[in-house]
DNA sequence: CTGAAAGCGCTAACAG
DNA sequence: CTGTTAGCGCTTTCAG
C-alpha cells in the first residue's frame, strides 16, 4: 500500500491536517513543524492520491482529446500541441480515436470517458453539432472544425471557406483554369468539406470561372490513397484534364502527386497543386508541397483556453464561443514556386496572410 | 452537482446496495427491483464518479504511455495502437511527450502522472534503463526499445541487430560495397541506434567488407532534416561516395532521398537506400522506400499484456520479461524492386521475415 | 499555528 | 434478496 497522508502525519508527529498544508502550501505553518513534516514526507516518498483529491475537488484534471485518428499527420501533430497546451495548465490529455465512425463517437461522447475528464476536445466527422450537443450533456465541450448553425458548443477553426478561396485564387493567378477539387466528403457531417467547396466554386465565380461538376471529385477519406484514386479517375474519366488539383488535404494532395508522376505529368509545369493542412510530408515531398497552413498551435491553445473558461468558472453562462483561428498560404514548388533552402521549412515564401477573431 | 447514487437510491426507493448491484451486475436482484432501479438510473442519467471509484478499488484505470513525441510518423502510428489495445482491455491511455529530454523523462515518471496512473508504458530516449527502474518506483513499467542490461522492468522491442544486419545485408545482395550508416546517436542512452550500428557492422564484416568510420553518420534527431543533412555531409565531406545507406529512422532515410533529388543522384541507380519504421510516408515516397517493418500492432498489444500481467497480480514476484516482437523487411524501390500496385501497400514485396519469443 | 472530524461517491463486509 | 455502514485518502470547516 502507498503512503498516505495519515503515515507521514504519524511519523512525523503531527496531524493530518499539518501535513496536507505542509504539501499544499495552503496555510502557514511554523518552521519547525515544516521542515519536520517535510523530512517525514522525503523518507517515506509520499505521493498524493490523486483519486481521493478528485473526489474532494469535483474535478479531475484530465481532458479528453477525441479525434477521427493518431496515425494522420495532421491529427497527430495537433494532438501533440494540445498536449503540451494542456502541460502548461497542468492538465492532463487522454486521446481516444473514433476513425471517424458515429458510433464510436457517440460512445466517447457519452460513454467511457465522459464522467471523468472534466471537458471535451472533439473533432467531429460523423456526428453533427446537434447530437454532439446534446449527448454531452453538462460537460463543457469544444467543437474543432467548422459546423455549428445553432451556436451549441464552444468550436474553433479556421475560416474554411475563405481559405479555400484563397488556395484556388492562387491557382487561377497562376494563369490555370481547369482547377479540380478533390476532397468533398457527401457521407460526412462535420461540414468541412462542404465549406472548402464553397470557397473554391466561390474563387472561381469571381474570376468568371463556371464550376464544373466533372472537377469536382468526392474521397471516401482524406489519405492518400484516396488521393490517387481521385486523381486516377479525373485522368480516366474522359471529362476535361484537369491543368490544377486543389485538394482538401495534403495527404490527398501527396496521393495526387503519386499519380501524376507515374502517368508522366509534370507538376508544377502541366498540372498545379495545392493541399491544405501543411503537415510536414508536404514540406519534403517531391516536388514540395503548396498548402494552407492552419495556425495549430493556436487551435490547441485557444480550445484548451475555452475549456478552462468553463471548468473554473461553471456558473457564469457564457454564450459558445465561436474562434476563427490564422491561417497562411505556403507556396512552395507543386505551384512553381522555391523550395524553401536545405528544407528547413523556416524560410517557406508566405503567399497570403489571414488572421482570425472571435 | 451530478446525480449519484444516493439521489438514483432515493428515486427508486431502494438503498444505494441495491443501486450498485444494479449498475455493476456484483449481485442478484429481484427482477421488478432491478426494473425499478433502472428506470430511476435512466431518468436521472446517473453516471459513475470514476474518482470515487478509483479511490476504492485502488486502481484508476489509467496506463500511461510516455514517447518521444507524438507528431513524428513513427511514434504516431504507435500511440494509436497502444490507445486501441488499451480500448480492448477497459483501459484508458494518458498520452506524454518528453521530447527525448531527460528531464522530461524524469518528471513522468516520477512527478506528474505516476500516481494516477495503473502502469507506464515508456520509449526511453534520454535516460538509461537503471535510472528508469530507480525512479519507476512501485509502478508497473514497461520499456520501449532495446536497452536494459540489468533486466530491471519488462521491455518489448525488435531484434535491433538482426533487422540492421538484414538491411544492410539487403544492400550487399544488391552488389552495393560503401554501404553509409546514417543514424547513429551518441548523445542518447536508449541504445537503439547504437545496435542498429552494431548489426549494420556485422552484415558488412560477414560480407568481407571492412566498415568505414567516415560511412557512418551520426545525427542530432531522427527527422528528415538530420537525414538530409548527413547525407549532405556525405558528399561534400571528401570521404568516398556512398552507393547505398541504410538509415536509421525512415525519416532520416527521406531526408536523403531529398538531398540525392537535389544533387540529381538517381535512387535506386546510383544510391540504393533502405529505412527503418516502415511509416506510411515511406509507402509514398517518391522513390518508394525500402524499409524494415516492425510489428508496431504486437509492439502495443504485448506491452499492454505486461502491464495487465503486472496490474491484476500485483504479488505475483515474476521477473522482468524480455520481450521481442517480429519484422519485416520490405523491399521497394529505393533498392530496386517494384512499388506496390496504386500505393495500397498491400502487396508489397516482402525481402525477410523474421518471428520473435519471448 | 495545529488537531479533530465531516464528508466527497462508491464498494463490500456484515446483518437481517 | 436488500438495508446499513465502514472506510478508501484527501481537503477543509470548526475548535482550540
Amino acid at each position: 500500500m502507498r503512503t498516505s497522508l495519515k503515515d507521514v502525519a504519524a511519523r512525523a508527529g503531527v496531524s493530518v491536517r499539518t501535513v496536507s498544508n505542509v504539501v499544499n502550501g495552503s496555510a502557514s505553518v511554523s518552521e519547525r513543524t515544516r521542515e519536520r513534516v517535510q523530512r517525514a514526507l522525503d523518507e517515506l516518498g509520499y505521493r498524493p492520491n490523486l483519486a481521493a483529491r478528485s473526489l474532494r475537488a469535483g474535478r479531475t484534471g484530465l481532458v479528453g482529446l477525441v479525434i477521427p485518428e493518431l496515425h494522420s499527420p495532421y491529427f497527430g501533430e495537433l494532438a501533440g500541441l494540445v498536449v503540451e497546451a494542456a502541460q502548461r495548465r497542468s492538465w492532463t490529455v487522454i486521446i481516444d480515436q473514433t476513425h471517424g465512425r458515429a458510433d464510436e463517437e457517440r460512445r466517447l461522447l457519452e460513454g467511457t470517458h465522459a464522467p471523468i475528464v472534466d471537458g471535451l476536445i472533439i473533432s467531429p466527422w460523423a456526428l453533427g453539432a446537434e447530437e454532439l450537443a446534446e449527448r454531452a450533456g453538462a460537460t463543457p465541450m469544444v467543437l474543432l472544425g467548422e459546423r455549428d448553425p445553432g451556436r451549441l458548443a464552444d468550436h474553433v477553426a479556421v475560416d474554411n471557406v475563405l481559405a479555400a478561396d484563397e488556395a484556388t485564387r492562387h491557382l487561377l493567378d497562376a494563369g490555370r483554369r481547369r482547377i479540380a477539387a478533390v476532397g468533398p466528403q457527401p457521407g460526412l457531417r462535420n461540414g468541412t468539406a462542404e465549406q472548402r467547396l464553397a470557397g473554391y466554386r466561390r474563387a472561381l465565380r469571381r474570376a468568371g470561372v463556371t464550376p464544373d461538376p466533372a472537377l469536382e471529385v468526392p474521397v471516401p477519406t482524406l489519405h492518400r490513397a484516396a488521393g490517387a484514386r481521385a486523381m486516377a479517375r479525373l485522368l480516366d474519366g474522359g471529362g476535361p484534364v484537369p491543368d490544377a488539383v486543389f485538394a482538401f488535404s495534403d495527404e490527398l494532395a501527396l496521393g495526387v502527386l503519386l499519380v501524376a508522376r507515374e502517368r508522366g505529368i509534370g507538376v508544377p509545369e502541366d498540372l498545379a497543386v495545392v493541399g491544405f493542412d501543411d503537415i510536414e510530408d508536404g514540406r519534403y515531398a517531391n516536388p514540395s508541397l503548396t498548402t494552407v497552413s492552419p495556425d495549430k498551435a493556436q487551435i490547441a491553445e485557444r480550445a484548451l483556453q475555452c475549456l478552462a473558461d468553463r471548468v473554473y468558472s461553471p456558473g457564469a453562462a457564457v454564450p459558445p464561443q465561436r474562434i476563427t483561428v490564422p491561417h497562411r498560404l505556403v507556396a512552395r514548388e507543386s505551384t512553381g514556386h522555391a523550395r524553401s533552402p536545405e528544407g528547413t521549412g523556416s524560410a517557406d515564401r508566405v503567399g497570403g496572410a489571414r488572421s482570425g477573431g472571435v
